[in-house]
DNA sequence: CTGAAAGCGCTTACAG
DNA sequence: CTGAAAGCGCTTACAG
């Protein structure tokens, strides 16, 4: 019934053109010197056939694989990586590139991250959500695989990372808070030693200096940007003998999860307690009340990051490139001044 | 300072290990007629080389590049498809194969989706939110690339799909109205010919008529299942003479759009209007009115589609499957009984 | 049990 | 301007 096609080979289509499979090659590449003659009897040939040439087989010479490679070391349900990745596919539009996904099993202490892109002649990769302190980092660098990495902060010959201003990003959020009057500000955190964390939380220590509020520890936890995180992180602030009037959260989940603590506490937002998050997903609109929160131009990066990759992989000279994102404030309903005598120092 | 450690090749380990590049190969493919002390030593030699064979060489000769293409034509930020990836994802682990994200130029006249997976040797492919009128997927069937198509009710010689019970999911939906005292309910449907959208409409249909709720045209308005198709699909509906006390929205970005829409007009959900959305996107559970509607089991959509498509690739006589996941409607609270005399025949 | 040879579908010097 | 040959890194009959 329905025959299976095969799809032609540059063989056929010599055959068919009455030439070599050179000179048909000659004709793909767009070299000059083919007589116009030729290049006729070759175009038809190929039209007939229905040929395109075998990516793979090609890159089997040229060394370039038109493809690059994505780590993605957070899940997919995180709206800032589907964002990301929105970003990521606008730049690969008609670049000629496509992008694979690596099954990376980063866990397993005989797999090798940078092996595996080889192994695939991967022509670059866009690494994010890894520590910097994962030895598949250092792997990859070795390599000479061009990568950008995306909130890690490490470079090498052919390596570059993108990363949104994050320190001055929590600063930000800190000063609007204690603008409204606000002294005692928590921040629920991610995870210990991620270069993304430690930005925020230096911001986070900025912000309470540059308004002389004293560095609480017990107004600090750990987390990992989930709203689990958030809600389990709130209920702890919660119990504080004096439990925080503000609460800046590394990441938007991490935020509604506060505030849905909050709430099942019987306590509302903003009046009781102000909360601003960071990435500022879609959702953050949505949300009510609709999150104050730090905007992170999530689509921007995930372009750049290709973008910047494509030009290592052009040119091997190409400076390794280090960009960051500014961030900025969006101000909704979840940030109030702070009322009555709550003030204190 | 840092060296590029370039890949060994087959021929480096044959040589170290004093074999030929035949015998190699056997030791990687585990076959049996080697001998222990041979292999003992190749094992050596590919771990003195840190060697690991490279994927796509292997594809070119064996035809097989343990690579599956996916076709999304549906923007990465709907969270739906996020659901679906993270189920591709977990599928996909631990199987050999990785995922290539193809930039499809799906309007450009000259472009075939087909040629494009066959030129990049892929084993297989899963399409979705492409209509089932669109050329590539005739093609795509033509080629004989086993296929698996989320939500376009297609199947071939080498292609199956899988789908939600749609028509059942918005009927139950429609009977949960009716029960609650609803009769004017009307519909923020999706894109027209649609598989997916098309059984929804039916299931709409289904539940009026099992209501004897007689069908109103201008209660069915079609969009494209976002925020905005929900807004102004609402708006509309507002603008009517008898304007509907219950909507069931095609997908929960619409239905979260329709009520913005609805509290826009200083309304509320559900006291005046009742909402239910479709999909259960985890935003469901989150936004205020929590959302009624009915869950699709995405995630497992995502595991499926994969594991049937390995299935398909590795037995050629595999019989096209065909799946159909069940709906069930979650009641949150955006639905609620219709108070006063609206009840009306 | 082992290896030489052909071949997967291409590109790239090189000779003519 | 054109094509024969070597080679990219592998696997697979096949001969020994």
């Amino acid at each position: 019934m329905s025959e299976v096609i095969e799809l032609a080979s540059i063989h056929d289509v010599a055959k068919e053109a009455g030439v070599s499979v050179a000179t048909v090659s000659k004709v793909i590449n767009h070299y000059p010197d083919v007589s116009e003659k030729t290049r006729k009897k070759v175009k038809n040939a190929i039209a007939l056939l229905r040929y395109r040439p075998n990516v793979i087989a090609r890159g089997l010479v040229t060394g370039r694989s038109w493809t690059v490679g994505v780590l993605i070391n957070i899940p997919f349900t995180n709206p800032y990586v589907s964002m990301l990745l929105e970003g990521v596919k606008t730049a690969l539009e008609n670049s000629g590139y496509d992008l694979m996904r690596l099954s990376a099993r980063l866990n397993d202490p005989d797999y090798s991250f940078a092996d595996h892109c080889q192994s695939r002649n991967l022509d670059g990769v866009v690494v994010f959500g890894v520590e910097k302190e994962h030895r598949c980092i250092q792997e990859l660098i070795q390599s000479g695989i061009p990568t950008m990495f995306v909130d890690t902060d490490v470079t090498g010959h052919r390596a570059g990372n993108i990363t949104t201003d994050n320190r001055s990003g929590v600063h930000m959020a800190v000063q609007h808070l204690y603008e409204l009057g606000h002294r005692r500000i928590a921040c629920l955190a991610g995870i210990p030693g991620q270069a993304v964390n430690d930005s925020r939380l230096a911001g986070y220590r900025d912000g309470l200096q540059a308004a002389s509020i004293p560095y609480r520890a017990d107004y600090v936890l750990a987390g990992d940007y989930s709203f689990e995180s958030g809600l389990t992180g709130m209920q702890e602030l919660l119990q504080l003998d004096a439990p925080p009037t503000a609460v800046v959260c590394t990441s938007d989940m991490t935020a509604f999860g506060a505030i849905h603590a909050i709430e099942a506490r019987g306590l509302t937002v903003p009046e009781d307690i102000s909360v601003v998050g960071f990435d500022n997903i879609f959702e953050a609109e949505l949300f009510k009340p609709a999150l104050t929160t730090v905007n992170q131009n999530i689509h921007t990066i995930g372009v750049k990051s290709i973008e910047e990759l494509i030009a290592m992989i052009k040119n091997p000279d190409y400076p390794p490139p280090v960009v960051m994102e500014p961030a900025s404030l969006v101000i909704r309903e979840s940030t109030a001044r702070l009322v009555g005598s709550e003030i204190t120092r």
